[in-house]
RNA sequence: GCGCCGGUAGCUCAGGGGAUAGAGCAUCUGACUACGGAUCAGAAGGUCGGGGGUUCGAAUCCCUCUCGGCGCACCA
């Protein structure tokens, strides 16, 4: 796996220091390397020494030092260090560094992309947004338009093999009434009781009036509709594999997984319902499958969806909820339970809200009130690649304050922009580069060893982190660290180009910064790729 | 009442048990006859909401209190 120009890393050097252990004749341990904070503790460091302490019963920086002396480093590592209490810092060679730069320039697109350690490709299926089609997307569809489609997108950076899906209610009472409003609108008539208000009713009526569609109003609008949500979705750049309508459910499978949970021994009859008993598995009260009168319930098509998901062959299943949610979280592990799936193969990725604002003023988003905005809207406004930029770029666990009047800023107030701007820049130099005739040669003839000044090895050591990055990323589902990490690349690109002209007088030097310059594109393009957001040439 | 998320610089937010808690904005001071100034360099700014605990070491883990957001259907 390990090319001959990777530098060494966690494995590599905690290889060496577990021999090191052995024959210093300290006891045999797991040895964990971390990027220190600051610059002069070098590329690694590993507080092997301090953990040591207590079950030796000697000082840390003794047992470093036995450490140290009985180590035999992996040929890229410069020198070894002991700091502090009793950390051990390994500074890496410029050799190393200049592999960084290899790495990036040949693997490409496959430039931080990962694999599980067992090489196995697992499937996992992303299901996010899945808004009923009653209405156009608001501004809380578009962070999880955004988290999802990332998600997604990092699944299949680190190995996994990933279906977008969107599941929808095609079947229940809501659907009825909206049909029947746009029908209504059709006819001229006002809605019914409890109906669906709103501009875009009386479109979506006249655009199947002029489709000739009004035969069968009911599902030709929530088609229409969705038709809608795509488009909107396609604006932003995201594409499900999968729209899942909750009536093909209802053809047997709820029926069939209700059977099997009776067989399995979870369901119960109470008050003229049946009854699946959640609370074996967790929850807190249990949950109704089929109603006094009849009816099954939504609960119900959850559990056949999940089965049908299983059935598919996925061995993850991820559901991407809104804060409002949370309370779904022990009954989808009830339902996975219950049905012998297992709570391990579901997961939910939680998200705060948007609050939206414009300079200052609170914007609403729902229908109740005065002004609202769509997410289409929100596009219109501010760009599609500063709004998903925007709900990427903080924890899926803080609310996010959008206020537009920020997000159409186009400086340093905007990191978009400035990441976006750092890739139209090395764009620049490339068609300088063209222009003025350089010939890059190739990456492996490139003479690196000349990358000394300070902003070019800041450069390249910003670039070595993007692996670890997405994998990290990935492991923690949470998107925004790429691109606070998209930034930190951007700031390390920006500070390269102020103080080192890359297309000059020296050949070798010109051809040198060119690479790395191609390193430091590909490293944007990528992390840039996994948040959807488009790296211009120009801007 | 129970549960989930948050409280870190004036503002918006990062922060993976580790070393001196970091960015951006705002404020102040500087920088191009160079490949795009949507840029760069520097200064100043902190009881990490309060209190206990675990640990060699806590913004980080545990307990508790508090403030803010959200949720606790035979709705969808």
């Amino acid at each position: 796996m390990t090319s001959p120009t990777t530098p060494s890393g966690p494995e590599q050097l905690a290889v060496a220091f577990r021999a090191a252990l052995s024959s210093a004749g300290l006891p045999a341990r797991d040895v964990a390397f971390e990027r220190p904070r600051q610059r002069e503790h070098g590329d690694w460091a590993t507080n092997v020494a301090l953990a040591l302490a207590k079950p030796v019963g000697r000082p840390p920086r003794e047992i470093a030092r036995d450490v140290v002396d009985a180590l035999d480093a992996p040929a890229d590592v410069e020198r070894v260090e002991i700091a502090g209490p009793g950390f051990i810092n390994v500074h890496l060679a410029h050799s190393a560094l200049e592999g960084v730069v290899r790495a990036a320039v040949t693997q490409g697109p496959a430039w931080g992309r990962g694999a599980p350690a067992d090489n196995a490709v697992r499937r996992v299926n992303v299901e996010f947004v899945s808004a009923n089609p009653t209405g156009p997307l608001h501004v809380g569809h578009g962070r999880q338009a955004a988290l999802g489609d990332a998600l997604a997108s990092l699944f299949d950076a680190t190995g996994w093999a990933v279906t977008r899906e969107y599941y929808f209610n095609d079947a229940g009472n809501q659907m009825a009434l909206f049909g029947d409003s746009v029908a209504a609108a059709a006819r001229g008539e006002p809605p019914p009781d409890n109906g669906y208000h709103g501009a875009y009713i009386g479109q979506l009526a006249a655009e199947l009036s002029a489709a000739g569609q009004l035969d069968d109003v009911r599902d030709a609008a929530y088609r229409r509709m969705l038709d809608h949500i795509t488009a909107t979705l396609d604006r932003l750049g995201v594409r499900f594999d999968v729209y899942f309508g909750e009536r093909a459910l209802h053809a047997g499978e709820i029926a069939d997984v209700i059977a099997r949970l009776r067989d399995a021994g979870h369901v119960y009859d109470a008050d003229g319902a049946v009854w699946l008993r959640t609370t074996t598995f967790g929850d807190d009260k249990d949950r109704v499958l089929v109603k006094a009168d009849g009816a099954t319930t939504y609960f119900a098509a959850d559990c056949a969806y999940l089965a049908n998901k299983i059935a598919r062959g996925f061995d993850r299943c991820v559901y991407v909820l809104g804060a409002d949610h949370h309370g779904y979280i022990q009954r989808l592990y009830a339902i996975a339970d219950a049905e012998g799936v297992g709570r391990e193969r579901v997961e939910v990725v939680l998200h705060q809200f948007v609050n939206l604002f414009r300079g200052g003023e609170t914007v609403r988003m729902s229908k109740r009130t005065g002004e609202i905005i769509t997410f289409d809207e929100l596009i219109d406004e501010v760009g599609a690649d500063a709004a998903r930029y925007t709900f990427l770029r903080y924890s899926n666990d803080v609310t996010i304050d959008f206020d537009m009047a920020e997000v159409v800023k186009q400086d340093r107030d905007n990191p978009v922009y400035y990441v976006q701007y750092s890739h139209a820049r090395i764009a620049g130099i490339m068609r300088t580069a063209t222009e003025r005739g350089v010939v890059a040669g190739s990456v492996d003839d490139a003479r690196l060893e000349l990358l000394t000044a300070d902003a070019e090895e800041e450069l390249v050591r910003r670039i070595a982190l993007y692996p670890e990055t997405v994998a990290y990323a990935a492991e923690e589902r949470a998107p925004h660290k790429v691109a606070r990490y998209a930034e930190d690349l951007a700031e390390a690109f920006h500070r390269f180009y102020t103080e080192c002209q890359v297309v000059g007088d020296d050949v070798e030097l010109t051809r040198a910064r060119y690479w790395l310059c191609v390193a430091a594109r590909q490293t944007l393009v990528n992390a840039l790729g996994l948040l959807g957001v488009r790296a211009p040439d120009r801007m």
